[in-house]
DNA sequence: GATATCCATGAAAAAAATTCACGCATTTGA
DNA sequence: TCAAATGCGTGAATTTTTTTCATGGATATC
């Protein structure tokens, strides 16, 4: 029988490329191993992998244990540690996934008061996801997912819990500060920075440059937000962020919010969790507490 | 450390009811089974089960790891398949999960060639999805999915395999049976038979009578294509199927096919799958082959 | 061609799982 | 209400499984 043992033994080997080094994360000897891996070759009726001189190739079957592996044991640490924190009288952990940027410094704002009123429940923030956002969801990766795009699927919840405004940021000094809005062909001849996503996934191209069919002069890249503001307010360029992420950086850096476009562009954040765990009272409580705080 | 017991045996404890009764099931004595909760529990460090008179409740941990059990166990099942064809010399098994009525019938017409150029494969086919087809996609419950609502997301690719017209079914003595196309009024004193799906994902309702404000007189659900026939047939309604469906039926029930509306209502079928299988040969080839089938 | 490295194997030892035998508590029903 | 039946827990004995030890053969390395 398939056992989470022989998942260990998979994983193990593939991380360290041959049985003794594998053997010795495992805590057994090499012998131990061998005769491990020989009865469960048995057992299966197939080997796992083919001994080339003194290299070992997956076989097929072995290919598709260690595809298990990697999807099955994250899964067993996972539960592993909840439950030792249920033992510790903890309420359990949370895993946010975030699929943008600026959802993660909403988030900041939103973990604060939540680890406060929940001393016993332990965060943690994912933002790579190999399979995206709902993969992790359905995938039990994370618990819950930040994001800006809902997707009511079965078995999943979205709630909205935070509209902004996305604006133009420029340094106080430059010509476009003092504007109502900024129209797409103001930005022609600037340098527009901005995270590094895909091109689809900026609104500030989506909805607003390319409708008007104008490019910046140049784009830039920059993963911090704080570099990026740096850059702005250094007169390198422009960026597209939301209004009360500028406003908190205002007292910091020489940066101006300005209308994108006369009505501006209008942005929501969703909270999406897994439907069974609405019933899970520190889940639950996230998404309230997410939903009630007060913004400026 | 947690293991693949641990969850066979709360998989077993919660079907059964009691400790005596898993035991049976998992080929252990009463005492063995009892032996190794202990153990577990010990290792765990919390209780799994509180003791009520002689009945078990499960904790909160217990909760947990029962749905890890509900989750993981089938996908060590379906891995041992798997490894057991491998070991016969089979290429595998393709669980197609399918999301529509029309979506079955069409398999049926591909299934038939593709299982004669692949004889070492076997093919299973769901259509029941706790968390909708894509969830069963993510989950690895199923390895393709046929459904007419594609969805792009990360780690998944669909294709359009298949276009059709969904027409109205009416008897060959229904008034309705020489018209060129039919108007949504004309159903207005109709009995509308159809599968038993939400209302939303009919087309008949969400392109046809709706956007007119029409209701059909009365409406009856019927599972089977067969019985469904029969009865507009024998004029006790009409239907709303895949024209290549009927013109299929057409030879065994005197069942006429009528355009929805002046210019019909165009669908089209999509196969998806896991990115990661595009590799796989016999996935692969299921895809192409279900591209290049041959309709009437 | 000596040397180090890696994997396989059989026998022995250690550890773990299972059974047996029995007791206690709860439920059932006559 | 009380005997019988059912279900769970426990310690000691037993069986099974896992691990180690000691060793040898094969392959890569310098």
């Amino acid at each position: 029988m398939l056992d989470r043992n022989h998942l260990e033994i998979l994983s193990a080997v593939d991380r360290h490329g041959s049985l003794t080094a594998a053997a010795e994360t495992l805590n057994l000897t090499q012998s131990a191993l061998s005769h491990a891996i020989r009865k469960l070759e048995q057992q299966l009726g197939t080997a796992v992998w083919v001994r080339e001189g003194r290299q070992l190739r997956l076989t097929q079957s072995g290919e598709y244990i260690l595809a298990l592996a990697n999807r099955l044991l994250p899964q067993f640490e996972h539960a592993e540690r909840l439950v030792g924190q249920f033992a510790k009288g903890q309420r359990g952990s949370l895993r946010v996934g975030m699929e943008c940027h600026p959802c993660y410094q909403w988030l900041l704002k939103v973990v604060g008061p939540y680890l406060e009123q929940w001393p016993d429940v332990d965060v943690d923030v994912k933002q790579k996801f190999q399979f995206g956002g709902i993969g992790a969801l359905y995938g039990h990766d994370i618990d819950m997912l930040v994001t800006p795009d809902p997707l009511h699927r079965p078995g999943l919840v979205f709630q909205p819990v935070f509209d902004y405004e996305q604006v133009l940021v420029v340094a106080d000094d430059h010509p476009l500060a003092g504007a109502k809005w900024a129209m797409p062909k103001d930005l022609a001849g600037e340098t527009l920075i901005t995270y590094p996503v895909e091109i689809e996934r900026l609104d500030v191209y989506s909805q607003f440059l390319l409708p008007a069919h104008v490019r910046p002069a140049r784009h830039k890249t920059i993963e911090t937000t704080d570099i990026m503001l740096q850059m702005v307010a250094t007169g390198r360029g422009v960026a597209a962020l939301p209004r009360w992420l500028v406003l908190e950086y205002r007292d910091k850096v020489p940066v101006t919010p300005v209308r994108l476009g006369e009505y501006g562009i209008a942005k929501q954040i969703f909270l999406g969790l897994r439907e069974r765990d609405l019933g899970v009272d520190y889940l639950n409580s996230f998404m309230m507490m997410a939903r009630d705080v007060r913004w400026r």
